[in-house]
DNA sequence: GAAGTTTGTTCGTAAGCTTTACTAACTTTC
DNA sequence: GAAAGTTAGTAAAGCTTACGAACAAACTTC
């Protein structure tokens, strides 16, 4: 640890004041941080020379003393390219500015392409976006299925045929930028975390296949393997179940994922009674609440969000499985649990990718 | 972040690999922690002169260059008093030094005390053992069941009659010591990582009741309501189970603690044959399995320890636990799973609380 | 208009780590 | 057996970083 890295650290530590609080003063931040006025000055000079902070003007209100010049995080002074290929027939893409809002969108048709034509698929996509940006790219970020590494490189994605990739690497050559890649479920707990006031939070995607990513004590839950988050094929109760894609029966993917469940509401019928379609709907609930029970009570877990279509998940569906929770674990635990859809929608992974490179390059989110 | 916290960052790194690595030099700390030898000596004198550091004399193989003045951490020259208020019927307690060896062993029956009269019973086996201790005591942790906030306030401990008790505070003032409190389990993972390469850890203690500890990403996890590891009161699958005390059907500790094994046990008669008892614990395995799948599956944990009475659980218990967390979870993920008893037997919490001290105190562990 | 308040800067200082340079003490080599 | 090479530890000087004190600027309040 070097005095380097405390400056760095303090840089950072104004820079998220700023981003978090909003508009003021040098002073306000020395107050926020804890830092002097001094301090706060000269960091703020640093962070104007880099162009990431900017001077609003004096501040309006009556109040004794010298007025106030009020100070911001120039949200508009750089680009984010978000990448996120959890799509199952697209790669989608955007260009967004710091505040993680969406200005620009691109997507690729997927086609079934794997391996190194997938990559390339990326790639251009990636490429197309920068090009695309009216300010500097900060930094590009990616959210993949599969297993991935602190480096950004896919150990493993089956469907798209990657292992062992170094997606981070290889794309941040060619690009000339910094880039960030991780689990798609892990961007979306970013994206998720960014809003929330909680330090603990488990963020569950239920697409064509059902997976997680946690956050725990405020810090992304990686894993020794680098495979956290995965309870898409975690046996669910004691009684069978569907014949799971692996093979066993009754795996949480095999009750939850939009194939099955919309596979299960096709087969009653068009015009099948509301109350059936629930049933089907609850069931499913059921069991999402029975795999979650255990991980609640080992964490002590406030707060799970669903990402994933709402007509399916949110209504029966999330109601039972917040009911399944609570009769599940201990009263005291879960009474405040919350259960709740994203409110991200379709946009959760793009989102987390910002978080993802807003964090890295800058140490704020 | 001051430069005077970089400072204590780095003591205490290199006091960390001196108590890791072993009696080194101080080039050695130098290579080891990536400072310059300049600031390991510098940092050195001011260990020593603490009187945690000693100078144990010359290296002895023959090198080229001057020989190296080795140094280690004095082991000897601090005393942990440690309590441990986990059983049921005894409040036990430790003088140990600072590799965590016990040498001093005391204990105060508890006679169904609770309340007021159980604290002073802590108080008094803590100021005995600091009486007991032959060099100055660096500090004394405790463990205690129930939920404990990160300033060692007992939320709750039901069992103790205990209700926001300031027992870290309290205990503190009283003995003119530092203080360290924290639950039982959450001590039992910290003595289990101390020794562990992992830096994701779960411990399931088995005892009157069933508790967890775990540590993710290096860190052990409190919980948004510091009630993190509470297991025992989740529900196990999907068709029903024993009567637990909290009044639901088929709760972990309804099936799996040590009561409830003794009882099942016993009920098979003196004469009972070997099979129906591994039967008895081997369900009694599963059912653990069951519970703790989708927390390996979140979580990705590469290993998990058990506490308890090993002639309980060393056997049918653990084998049929470990192939159920197998069955129920992705191969990639468990197959390198490990499921062991944990090798500090009775004195584990003990154990754990000197890790605390030393960590709360020395930023060691 | 004088007094008080708040902001932001200038200047000097203390802490902490580094680089450079040195001595001490050993082994290896010729 | 002397010179050369290597390693450990220390000393001095310098750079970075943050702080405190003091001050000017600009406002409100009395």
């Amino acid at each position: 640890m070097l005095p380097e890295h405390a400056r760095s650290h303090n840089r950072a530590l104004v820079l998220q004041t700023l981003y978090t609080t909003g508009a003021q003063s040098r002073a306000d931040l020395a107050r926020g941080t804890g830092l002097t006025r001094v301090t706060v000055s000269d960091l703020v000079a640093e962070l104007m020379a880099e162009g990431l902070v900017v001077e609003l003007g004096q501040r309006e209100d009556a109040r004794p003393g010298k007025p106030a010049t009020l100070l911001d995080v120039d949200r508009g002074a750089f680009r984010i390219v978000g990448i996120d290929v959890s799509g199952h027939r697209v790669v989608r893409g955007a260009v967004l500015d710091l505040s993680g809002a969406i200005l620009e969108r691109a997507e690729s048709p997927l086609g079934g392409a794997t391996g190194e034509r997938a990559f390339e698929l990326v790639a251009e996509l990636a490429a197309r976006l920068a090009a695309l940006a009216t300010a500097p790219v900060l930094g590009v970020g990616i959210g993949t299925p599969g297993v991935v590494d602190p480096r950004g490189t896919v150990r493993s994605a089956p469907n798209l045929g990657w292992t062992d990739l170094p997606l981070q690497a290889r794309l941040s050559a060619r690009l000339g930028l910094p880039v960030h890649a991780t689990n798609d479920a892990n961007a979306a707990v970013l994206a998720e975390h960014g809003a929330a006031e909680a330090d603990d939070l488990m963020l569950v995607k239920i697409g064509h296949g059902v997976g997680s990513g946690l956050i725990v004590g405020g810090r992304l839950v990686t894993g020794s393997g680098f495979a956290s988050g995965e309870i898409g094929h975690v046996v669910v109760g004691t009684d069978g179940g569907p014949r799971c894609v692996c093979g066993r029966d009754g795996c949480l993917e095999a009750w939850l994922s939009v194939p099955r469940l919309t596979e299960q509401l096709d087969a009653l019928g068009a015009d099948a009674d509301e109350a059936a379609r629930a049933e089907v709907l609850a069931e499913a609930g059921r069991r999402l609440g029975i795999v979650l029970a255990p991980v609640v009570g080992a964490l002590d877990l406030p707060e799970i969000v669903l990402s994933g279509p709402a007509h399916l998940l949110d209504g029966p569906l999330i109601d039972a499985a917040l009911e399944t929770l609570r009769k599940r674990t201990m009263a005291e635990q879960t009474r405040d649990l919350r259960l709740r859809m994203t409110a991200h929608g379709q946009d959760i992974v793009l989102h987390g990718t910002a978080v993802m490179v807003l964090s890295g390059e800058l140490g704020v989110s």
